[in-house]
RNA sequence: AGGCACGUAUGUCAACGGUAGACGGCCACCCUUACAAGGUGGAGGUUGGGGGUUCGAAUCCCUCCGUGCCUACCA
C-alpha cells in the first residue's frame, strides 16, 4: 500500500464533501430509525452580499462539530441552511453597479432594479455558501432556504397581518433614526453611538432675549442650527432661578418667532446652563417634551440633512453644518453667542455606512416590542429558557433587554426587500392584507395603492425558525418533527437584533420556544487585540488559512475557541496541522502493518486475561470516549479537543503503539502477530470516530483505508440506507464504564514512571541513544515486580536496555550506578560503569532531594495544622497524606544512594 | 453616565475553593526502520498591586491600577 509520509489535506478534502451531499448524507432522512430523537438547528443566515470570515467558520465549526456528534449518536439530525437577503447592503451593491454604468435606480424603476437585485444575487450572491462545502459543514442543501423565497415571504406577510390585527403593529408619526446617505430609517439597533474626537464636539452657549425685557436666557446646545425649528425652551420645575420666567415667551433670534418657556422634569438642572432649548421636530427627547406640552413641530431639516424653508429663506437649501456655521456667526452678530465650550459626547451613526444620523418626524410602520417580547421575559425569568451559555453575563444581557423593550421601526425606504403588505385607497384609508385580493375585498375596491416600503431585514430574520420549517403551514412535517431546534450558535452583537425576536415570534405563533440553547461564540481578534474589519483590512481568510494548514487543524483551533475572545495565531494551527499530521503517520504505521488484521478483532475474551497495555489502552478509550462526550454535551469544546488531543499523542502513539510495536512488527506472521495488529487498528478505528465531528476530513480519507470496515461499522440507524459506508455515520464510541480500569491506569503509571525515570537518568548523564544500557530495579518487595516482569520486553525496548533484573532491594547494585526513586517505594538503577561523574552524580541526586524536601515542607506544614486536620474534607487529609508518605519514601532511597555512592 | 467582563509562563489560552497545566516558543541531545510537521530530556509562574473571608484562594469579597465590551433620552 502507498502512502505518502506526509498528510495532504487537500487531497482530503477533495475527495469526500461531494459523496457525502449526493448520498444524502446530511439530510435527516438517512436516518431510518422512526424512534430516533431529533437534533436540530438551522444556521444564523449570512448576508447573500456575504464572504466567509472568521467569526462564520468558529461559529460553523461548532456547529457542525454537534451536528455530526449527534448524528453519529443516531439523532435525527438536521442542520439547515439558507441565506438573508440583506435588504441595504444587497440594494447598494446594485446601486453601486448601476453607479459605473452611469445609471441610478430611478432610471430603472422599482421593477426592472429588483429583477436586477435577484440577476445580482444568481451571479454574485451567496459566495458563502460554496465556502461553507470547503469548510465540511455538513448542512442539509436540500432544504437550503432564503429570506425572500416565496414560502418565507408568505411567512413575513402573515406575521404582519397577524400582529397588526392584534394591535401590535401600529402606522403613524414618530421619530425615527434618518440616514440621509442611505435614504432610509433606521431602528435603533441599526445605529452606533460614536465619542466626539477630541476637539470635534462643541457645546454653544446661545443667548434667548425675554419678550418685552432685556433679559436674556442662556441655552446649551451641540447643535445650534435646530434652533431655527425650536418651539419651546423647558427648564426643571424646581429650579428657582428660572421659576419666574415658566409661562414667559421668549423672542427666539435670528427667526423673531415667541416661543414659551415651559417646566418639565425631564431637564436636569446640573447640565449646562439648567435651561434647554426645545426643538421637536429633530431630537427624540424635544418631541417627547413637545407631545407633553404640545408643542407645535417645525421641520428645518429635510431627508437630504438640507435646511428646508421653514428654516428660512436665506438658510433654505444649506446643509446642515453650513447652517450651524452661520447660526453661529449670526448670533456672533448679535451679540448673543455666550460662550463655545469643547465637549465630549456621543453622535449616532448609521452602523452601515457612518453618516451621522439625522433624527427626523416621519410615517413609519411600527411593532410594539414590548408586548410582543411579554411572553420571552416570563420564560427567561420563570424557566432561565433559553438556557445561554455561557450563562454569564448572557442570560442577563439577554434578560434586560426584554426588560427595556421599545417600539421596533419596521418600514424601510428602500426597493429590495418585503414589500409591505398594506394598501391605501383614494381616501388614504390603509387595508392590511396577505395579498392584494384580499386587500381589495376589504376595501371594496380595485383602486389600491401599495405601501411602498419595505421592511426591515430582521423583520423576516425574527422568523427565521419557524418560516424555514415550514410555518405558518401549522401542520408542515418539519415544523412538527424539527420544531424547537436544539441550540442556536451566533454571535453577541446580535442577541438583541435577532436571538431575542426569534424567541419572540415562535412563542407567539407556536407557543414554543425556538430553541432550547444558545451559544454564544467568542470574537476573534488580531494579534494586536483589535476587532477584524474589512476597513482596517486586518482580518485573517480562513481560506487562506485552510490553504496552508488544513480545514481540519484550523476547525480544531476554532472549536477550542468556543466562547472564549481571544486573538488570533497561527501557532496554534501549526500546531494541530502537526496533530493532522501525527494521526496520519499513525495511521500509517497500522496500515503498513495490517497484513493478516482486522478492525474489531484482537481484544477476545475476559479484559482481565488481556495484556497490561490492552487493558491500559482500552481504559483510557473509553474515558475518552465518555470525556469527549460530556465536553461536547456540556459545550466545553476546548475540554474535548484536549482529551482528543493528549489521548492520541499521548496514549496511542507515545506509548501503545511504542509497547505494541514489537510485537506489531514481528516478522512471522503468527496469530499473536495478527492479534497485535487488531488491536492497534481497532483502536485506531475508535480514535478516528471520536475525532470525526471535530475533523471530518482525515478521519473519513484514513478510515476508507482501514481494514474490515463497513456497513456493519455504522449506527444502526443509518445500517439499512445504502450509502457507501462512512465514518460520519458509524457510531460514536460510548464508554463502557466497566472498561474504565483505575488498577490498569495506575499499573501503567508505574511503568511509565521507571521508563521515563531511566530515560532522564540516560539524558542527564549522556549516554548516547544507541547505547545500550542495563537495569536494576528494586520493588522493595510490593507487587510492583510482578507488574514490571510482565513488561519486561516493553521496558527493554523503551529504555534501550540489555537486560533488566528486578529484585527486592538494590543492595547488590555497583556503585558506578545512576538511581531514581519511583512511586510505592521502588528503586531504580543503571550501572554505568567509566560514565558516572561521582561528584556529578551526587549533585543531581542532591537537587532532587532539595526539590522534595521543598514539596514536603510545604505538606507537612499543612498536616501540622490541626485545623486543617479538623475541618478539611477527610479525603482530602487523606490524600495529602499519601502524599506526604511517597515524598518520604522516595527522599529516604535517594539519601540511601546518596550513601551507596560514597565520599 | 450607568452596567458587565477581563488581567495566569516570552505568546495564545486551560484550571473557577483543595499539589497552577496545555500548545507554541526557548535550551540540550538524537535523522532510533509511522511521523524532523518527529523523538527524548529540560529551563521558565510568590496567577496586575494591596487588603479581607477560609483549615486552605488564581478561584469568593473589598479596593486600587490597567484593558475591553454593552446599554443610555444630559441638551
Amino acid at each position: 500500500m502507498e502512502i505518502p509520509k506526509t498528510y495532504d489535506p487537500k487531497q482530503a478534502e477533495e475527495s469526500h464533501y461531494a459523496r457525502w451531499e449526493r448520498e444524502g448524507c446530511f439530510a435527516p432522512e438517512i436516518n431510518m430509525d422512526a424512534g430516533a430523537p431529533v437534533y436540530s438547528i438551522v444556521i444564523p443566515p449570512p448576508n447573500v452580499t456575504g464572504s466567509l470570515h472568521m467569526g462564520h467558520a468558529l461559529q460553523h465549526t461548532i456547529m457542525d462539530v454537534l451536528t455530526r456528534y449527534h448524528r453519529m449518536r443516531g439523532f435525527r439530525t438536521l442542520w439547515l441552511p439558507g441565506m438573508d437577503h440583506a435588504g441595504i447592503s444587497t440594494q447598494l451593491m446594485v446601486v453601486r453597479q448601476l453607479h459605473k454604468e452611469g445609471l441610478t435606480r430611478h432610471d430603472l424603476g422599482r421593477e426592472k432594479f429588483t429583477e436586477r437585485v435577484w440577476k445580482w444575487k444568481e451571479e454574485y450572491g451567496g459566495q458563502i455558501l460554496k465556502q461553507m462545502r470547503r469548510e465540511g459543514a455538513s448542512v442539509d442543501w436540500s432544504r437550503e432556504r432564503f429570506t425572500m423565497d416565496e414560502h418565507l415571504s408568505r411567512a413575513v406577510r402573515e406575521f404582519f397581518v397577524r400582529a397588526y390585527e392584534d394591535g401590535l403593529i401600529y402606522r403613524g408619526p414618530g421619530m425615527i433614526n434618518w440616514c440621509p446617505k442611505d435614504q432610509t430609517a433606521l431602528s435603533d439597533l441599526e445605529v452606533d453611538k460614536e465619542p466626539t474626537k477630541p476637539g470635534e464636539g462643541k457645546l454653544y452657549y446661545l443667548q434667548y432675549p425675554l419678550k418685552g425685557s432685556d433679559r436674556r436666557l442662556t441655552v446649551a446646545t451641540t447643535r445650534p442650527e435646530t434652533m431655527l425649528g425650536d418651539t419651546a425652551v423647558a427648564v426643571n420645575p424646581n429650579d428657582e432661578r428660572y421659576a419666574d420666567l415658566v409661562g414667559k415667551s421668549l423672542l427666539l433670534p435670528i427667526v423673531n418667532r415667541e416661543i414659551p418657556v415651559v417646566a418639565d422634569e425631564f431637564v436636569d438642572p446640573e447640565f449646562g446652563t439648567g435651561a434647554v432649548k426645545v426643538t421637536p421636530a429633530h431630537d427624540q427627547n424635544d418631541y417627547d417634551m413637545g407631545l407633553r406640552h404640545n408643542l407645535p413641530l417645525v421641520v428645518v431639516i429635510d431627508q437630504n440633512a438640507q435646511m428646508t424653508l421653514d428654516a428660512g429663506a436665506e438658510f433654505e437649501g444649506l446643509d446642515r453644518y453650513d447652517a450651524r456655521a452661520k447660526v453661529v456667526e449670526k448670533f456672533g452678530e448679535l451679540g448673543l453667542l455666550e460662550k463655545v465650550a469643547d465637549y465630549e459626547f456621543a453622535i449616532t451613526k448609521c452602523s452601515r455606512c457612518r453618516t451621522v444620523i439625522e433624527p427626523l418626524v416621519s410615517t413609519q410602520w411600527f411593532l410594539k416590542q414590548a408586548e410582543m417580547g411579554r411572553a420571552s421575559l416570563e420564560l427567561i425569568r420563570e424557566k432561565h429558557e433559553p438556557r445561554f451559555v455561557p450563562e454569564v453575563p448572557y442570560e442577563k444581557v439577554y434578560t434586560s433587554w426584554l426588560e427595556n423593550l421599545r417600539d421596533w421601526t419596521l418600514s424601510r425606504q428602500l426597493w429590495w426587500g418585503h414589500r409591505i403588505p398594506a394598501w391605501y385607497d383614494e381616501e388614504g384609508r390603509v387595508f392590511v392584507a396577505r395579498t392584494q385580493e384580499e386587500a381589495r375585498g376589504a376595501a371594496g375596491t380595485d383602486k389600491l395603492t401599495q405601501d411602498p416600503d419595505v421592511l426591515d431585514t430582521w423583520f423576516s430574520s425574527a422568523l427565521w425558525p419557524i418560516s424555514t420549517l415550514g410555518w405558518p403551514d401549522e401542520d408542515s412535517p418539519d415544523l412538527k418533527t424539527f420544531y424547537p431546534t436544539s441550540v442556536l450558535v451566533t454571535a453577541r452583537d446580535i442577541i438583541f437584533l435577532w436571538v431575542s425576536r426569534m424567541m419572540m415570534t415562535g412563542l407567539r405563533f407556536t407557543g414554543q420556544k425556538a430553541f432550547d440553547d444558545v451559544f454564544i461564540t467568542g470574537t476573534i481578534f488580531d494579534k494586536h487585540g483589535q476587532r477584524m474589519s474589512k476597513t482596517k483590512g486586518n482580518g485573517v481568510d480562513p481560506l487562506s488559512v485552510f490553504d496552508k494548514y488544513g480545514v481540519d487543524a484550523t476547525r480544531l483551533v476554532l472549536a477550542s475557541i468556543g466562547s472564549t475572545d481571544t486573538r488570533w495565531n497561527d501557532n496554534q494551527v501549526e500546531s494541530y496541522r502537526n496533530f493532522a499530521n501525527k494521526i496520519w503517520n499513525a495511521a500509517r504505521f497500522c496500515l503498513l502493518n495490517s497484513e493478516g488484521a482486522q478492525v474489531g478483532k484482537g481484544f477476545e475474551g475476559e479484559p482481565k486475561t488481556w495484556a497490561l497495555q490492552d487493558r491500559w489502552i482500552v481504559s483510557r478509550l473509553n474515558r475518552t470516549a465518555r470525556d469527549v462526550g460530556r465536553a461536547i454535551e456540556a459545550y466545553q469544546f476546548h475540554e474535548a479537543v484536549y482529551a482528543l488531543y493528549h489521548f492520541f499523542w499521548d496514549d496511542f502513539c507515545d506509548w501503545y503503539i511504542e509497547l505494541s510495536k514489537s510485537d506489531v512488527t514481528a516478522t512471522d506472521a503468527t496469530p499473536a502477530r495478527d492479534a497485535a495488529r487488531s488491536r492497534v487498528l481497532t483502536v485506531l478505528e475508535q480514535a478516528l470516530r471520536l475525532l470525526h465531528p471535530f475533523m471530518p476530513f482525515i478521519t473519513e480519507e484514513l478510515w476508507q483505508r482501514l481494514p474490515g470496515v463497513g456497513a456493519e461499522s455504522l449506527h444502526a440507524a443509518y445500517r439499512e440506507s445504502d450509502v457507501t459506508p462512512t465514518v460520519m455515520l458509524a457510531s460514536f464510541p460510548q464508554a463502557g464504564e466497566t472498561l474504565i480500569d483505575e488498577r490498569a491506569e495506575s499499573e501503567m503509571r508505574s511503568v511509565i514512571e521507571l521508563v521515563s525515570r531511566v530515560r532522564n537518568i540516560r539524558t542527564e548523564l549522556n549516554v548516547k541513544p544507541s547505547e545500550e544500557v542495563r537495569l536494576v530495579i528494586g520493588t522493595a518487595g510490593n507487587g510492583l515486580g510482578e507488574i514490571f516482569n510482565a513488561s519486561l520486553p516493553q521496558i527493554k525496548r523503551l529504555t534501550r536496555a540489555r537486560d533488566v533484573a528486578v529484585s527486592d532491594s538494590l543492595a547488590e547494585v555497583p556503585r558506578a550506578s545512576a538511581r531514581a526513586a519511583l512511586a510505592g517505594g521502588a528503586e531504580v538503577a543503571v550501572p554505568l560503569e567509566g560514565l558516572i561523574d561521582f561528584a556529578q552524580e551526587r549533585a543531581r541526586i542532591t537537587r532532587e532531594i532539595e526539590k522534595l524536601q521543598k514539596e514536603s515542607q510545604k505538606v507537612e506544614a499543612q498536616l501540622a495544622n490541626p485545623q486543617f486536620v479538623e475541618r478539611a474534607p477527610a479525603e482530602k487529609v487523606e490524600e495529602l497524606r499519601a502524599r506526604a508518605s511517597d515524598i518520604g519514601g522516595r527522599v529516604r532511597s535517594l539519601e540511601q544512594m546518596l550513601e551507596a555512592l560514597g565520599e
